[in-house]
DNA sequence: AACTTGTGCAACCGCCTATGG
DNA sequence: GCCATAGGCGGTTGCACAAGT
């Protein structure tokens, strides 16, 4: 039923070129972002629209900071992923300069393991049961789980203290997670009704966010850190 | 030196949503 | 309201390189 976005025997695939990425450099500096799907042809490259776009926001975007993650950054990460979960551009929306596939990319390959490392499960941000090193999980789902908000009911582990630095803001678990759902209730006008259990308040506002990921970054993160 | 395993990252794929006719 | 299309997103893959044996 669906088109394909581009007719793929026509198109190149795999790692960009230099002289790729600089007609599409070229191309997007003398007309501008949009209308992928027609920008390969008029731009005189031989890929996608999806690709091209792929290429542009990723890496070839001149406000990209690339390099490693500052550790504010990384807190930042944790934090926004333990209350977003993985909606890995409304988390690199509050990271100037740095992109979803990064954030991604950078959550997969350090965060994700450090926070497993440290005994706290990077899908819903708990300390786990047992010390670190005897669990650690083969996969946890791939990150798959959507949210990583579950509201399974986990004691406190008062002796495990490496839930240190980067977790430190969900020392109190769940706690802090709800008061950080609280900030961001009031930050967005929302229809929630006045008596809403906390899981309906968190989808109401997972929901305005995914709707209005125009809000600004600063303020966000004012309300965040509060 | 050769091979294996692990890691990081760019890119692709498929699905979902928004939009316009 | 329905349909087609473009754009956007998250999950996954594949490759290059590093580290370990």
């Amino acid at each position: 039923m669906r088109k394909p976005c581009c007719d793929k025997q026509d198109t190149n695939k795999g790692a960009w070129s230099k002289q790729e990425d600089q007609k599409l450099i070229n191309y997007i500096r003398k007309h501008g972002e949009g209308c992928w799907r027609t920008l390969p042809q008029a731009a005189g490259l031989l890929r996608c629209g999806k690709s091209c776009r792929l290429r542009w926001t990723n890496y070839l975007r001149p406000d990209l900071k690339r390099g490693n993650f500052a550790e504010d950054e990384e807190d930042l990460i944790i934090k926004l992923h333990a209350l977003l979960g993985n909606r890995w551009s409304l988390i690199a929306g509050r990271l100037p300069g740095r992109t979803d596939n990064e954030v991604k990319n950078y959550w997969n390959s350090h965060l994700r393991r450090k926070l497993i490392k440290m005994g706290i499960d990077p899908n819903n941000h708990r300390l786990t049961h047992n010390l670190p090193r005897l669990q650690i999980p083969q996969d946890s789902g791939s990150a798959t789980s959507s949210g990583g908000l579950k509201s399974d009911t986990e004691p406190h582990n008062d002796n495990n203290q490496q839930a240190s630095d980067a977790a430190s803001c969900l020392e109190d678990g769940p706690i802090a997670l709800a008061d950080l759902n609280l900030d961001l209730t009031i930050s967005f006008p929302s229809s929630t009704a006045p008596n809403t259990t906390p899981e309906e308040k968190q989808k109401n506002t997972e929901s305005n966010l995914s709707k209005e990921p125009e809000v600004p970054a600063a303020s966000f993160t004012l309300l965040l850190f509060q």
